[in-house]
DNA sequence: CCTACCGATCGGTAGG
DNA sequence: CCTACCGATCGGTAGG
């Protein structure tokens, strides 16, 4: 077998994001894991070093990726609705795309042992606090409804967090038009346009 | 100690949901609940009669009192965005009062085991259809904005379930505050109302 | 409600 | 990359 070389080490990372993704972290077993790649799993450890340095990875770089993204965007010359458009945009495709981010954001990257859990709890917060600052410059653009930006941003990061879990492309809608049903339930809301409001605040 | 009766069961069965919460269902060991009551871990078994027990009965009481609350809502003469407002409201209010919602809808369920899995989920799903027919009478009368009815049930129910993480009673909001705030900006959304739209559908 | 203990499974290592 | 195996911990039971 002189195939080109494989990215084994990838093909372990992603599959136990799978079955972290499904199964949580603290129900996968090594075996587990070595069943979903095809050996024993005492031979897992030539490719990795432990069960956490696997989670340790993933949340690492979801939490880069995100703290790139917003780099790119706070530098970016457009209104500032655009901006959070635009960050809303990569957190439906990150949710539907990629298997690992699920892992790092929804819940088991408490399972981290320290120092890395704090340090993913430190990148989490800076990247929330730089989406708050980008929501308050919004609202007093006047392109942001005026409330509390805290609740926003968590009800915001809320709604995308389960989109893995009910959305199935092969299901009436593509990727793209549930983007854009999406994006239109946060910025424009549930009520038609049309509507009066006397009630709710 | 002749003491009233406690309801000792019910005690074990809030610390678990609140284990269950903090750590997951799998991560949770029966001595780690065992300490949480000040037991030992043999000393549970005379309350209760296995570990996964106590997930069914937290999943099948949660699941039963939002089928009933949507028994109430659904027989309410009022227009189909109040119902929808309602039913917002007690999804809300659950997430924040009741510490066994939690380990219910967020992802626990999953570790039951079979008959009980398939049961949830047909109730879980019961649930959905009917939220569904109400977001579609919505979109027939005019008053919820004409959306594919179940991205927005989904992104709705997301929005709210990570509420027990974020909201901590103590902090600027009370919990009165942040449920208007969230109404408003799930049935308003993020824009400004004054600002002309251009992009974004 | 406790002590004592069960078989099963866990993450991981030794050695080749 | 495998076989063989480690100590630790798991959910749960026996017996009092």
């Amino acid at each position: 077998m002189e195939k080109v070389e494989k990215p084994k080490r990838q093909h372990i990372l992603e599959s136990a994001a799978i079955l972290f993704r499904d199964k949580g972290y603290s129900a996968t077993s090594m075996r587990d894991l070595a069943r979903a790649v095809g050996l024993q799993a005492s031979s897992l450890y030539n490719h990795i070093e432990s069960k956490e340095k696997l989670l340790q990875e993933i949340c690492l770089a979801n939490a880069l990726k995100f703290l790139s993204m917003m780099e790119k965007v706070e530098a970016m010359d457009i209104p500032v609705a655009a901006k959070v458009e635009q960050l809303l945009r990569l957190h439906i495709r990150t949710a539907i795309q990629d298997v690992t981010s699920v892992t790092s954001f929804n819940d088991e990257w408490r399972h981290l042992g320290e120092p890395y859990l704090s340090d993913f709890k430190d990148m989490r917060r800076d990247y929330e606090q730089r989406f708050i600052h980008i929501l308050r410059q919004g609202i007093e653009a006047g392109e942001i409804r005026a409330q509390e930006p805290q609740v926003v941003l968590y009800t915001l990061f809320s709604s995308l967090r389960w989109l893995y879990d009910w959305f199935q492309p092969g299901r009436r809608l593509s990727a793209p038009d549930v983007e854009e049903e999406i994006l239109n339930l946060l910025f424009y809301g549930l009520r038609c346009s049309s509507e009066l409001d006397s009630e709710s605040v």
